[in-house]
DNA sequence: CGACCAATTGAAACTTTTCAAATTGTGTGG
DNA sequence: CCACACAATTTGAAAAGTTTCAATTGGTCG
């Protein structure tokens, strides 16, 4: 349809520097001996810059790498069987984009670039190939798969349990976070995303997102400009994300 | 509390060497076939039976181990810090308990008996070592892992946009899928967590749950008595576990 | 049998979606 | 550079779906 959407992967591989991108890629929640990062330098070559709407890889293309962003924002978008699409997960600077595909041989979904963005490729077999000479690689990457099945799982249950409005704080304080880790401002920061993309995220309707962001904003938890985002009163937002709204959750199941 | 929730895990060590089982115990999105379960013995030795309400591990224990079920059926239920229990998964048997607990060195969920079980246990240790000597164990354990952020992720979005109509038919059709890859009929099968363990899972209160049902039966689609649930209309479940019945799904994001 | 837990059912309150329309923002071509 | 077209956002009001509260039934176990 629209072919602004087209693949673009030209990899340029003049790019020496990149030892920065490896550590932020490799280093999001623990850091890898430095000795054997430097063992990585060889094989991330960072890609030609996205467009906003590029796909870095489409749904359905032979895995090959995972790739750690290094600049602005992705999202993945899942286009299940029937036809529906699903935004299963955003992408900022220092996450590794792919994960989910090692069990598929395939990309189970099409990352898109959110604004202009860069990103350093990793080729899997290589860091297979590693893995083996390195034991902390092996265990750095079990420890990111294993605690994706685990953040997925509680993200998904949190989510389930609640109202639009501790969806939404959630949301904030996440995303809140991811910059904070990153060495940004937890406070003050750009989300590319559309308010359809994060209702879609968050399983709710487009209205309501925007909705409930006004409602935030006559409170005075936040302030917000387009894609311009201000969290004023962190506390009052973290009360709301915990609020379980609807039962389900808080019961002794058994 | 209640000492029934008592941990019983009496670990024997004599560990013959099998390769196959070792991987065929890794299968988990298949399950195991029920005559292998046999042959795992050897290498991993079946814990003494937990009874109803027995925890296999509870959250916070480091983690050292995987577990097969080999009979019976278990849940997890994982507390969060604001002290709600939200079930994140059950378990049948050929699947594997334990694995998002190996990014967290602790077990983040406490896994409880729903009736008599008896499980395997799978040192990591073991698993770990192995590992390096054969590939395709390493990659099985990626691959499991991946699969598991991968499900996660869908079932997730799933779920989240959807009607209670529509995720009990999805839950009802996972379930029979998963006794159909074990060899079990997926008509007519037994499900030991109550309405309100389903409920929590998928994010409803036990009371939609039971009405929900009800108007399946009353639609003929299903017969339930009690625990034991008779899928009538597969067709008719799967048609209402794929209308995305809110929107958020089906748009197009960008 | 009685106590207790799970399941069912009803009705009111609440939340979210849906539909519709107005407004703002953005990028492109003249 | 402006104007236009198109996308994203905001807002309103009605409809739909879910939860909550409350009461009842059914089953199990000591």
């Amino acid at each position: 349809m629209t072919n602004s959407t087209r693949v673009s992967r030209i990899v340029s591989r003049e790019v020496a520097d990149c030892q920065t991108c490896h550590l932020r890629a490799l280093c999001v929640p623990q850091g890898l001996p430095l000795k054997d990062i430097a063992e990585l330098n060889g094989i991330a070559p960072p890609l030609a810059p996205l467009k906003k709407h590029d796909a870095l890889f489409r749904q359905g293309m032979p895995f090959t790498s995972l790739f750690a962003v290094r600049s602005g924002s992705l999202k993945q978008v899942t286009t299940t069987y029937t036809n529906e699409h699903l935004v299963t997960g955003f992408f900022l600077p220092g996450d590794l984009v792919g994960l989910d595909a090692i069990a598929e041989e395939c990309y189970p979904g099409s990352a898109v670039a959110l604004e202009t963005t860069t990103v350093c490729e990793l080729p899997f077999e290589r860091l297979n190939e590693l893995s083996l000479r390195i034991p902390a690689l092996r265990q750095r990457i079990y420890r990111d798969l294993s605690q994706e099945v685990h953040n997925e799982r509680l993200m998904q249950r949190l989510l389930l349990n609640r109202t639009a409005e501790a969806r939404l704080a959630r949301f904030l304080l996440t995303m809140s976070a991811s910059f904070r880790r990153r060495g940004y401002s937890p406070y003050r920061f750009q989300l590319a995303m559309t308010r359809g993309d994060i209702g879609n995220y968050l399983g709710l309707s487009l209205e309501t997102v925007s909705r409930t962001l006004t409602r935030y904003q006559q409170h005075e938890l936040v302030v917000i400009r387009g894609h311009d985002f201000h969290l004023c009163d962190m506390k009052a937002l973290t009360r709301l994300s915990e609020a379980c709204g609807r039962q389900g959750a808080a019961q002794q199941p058994s």
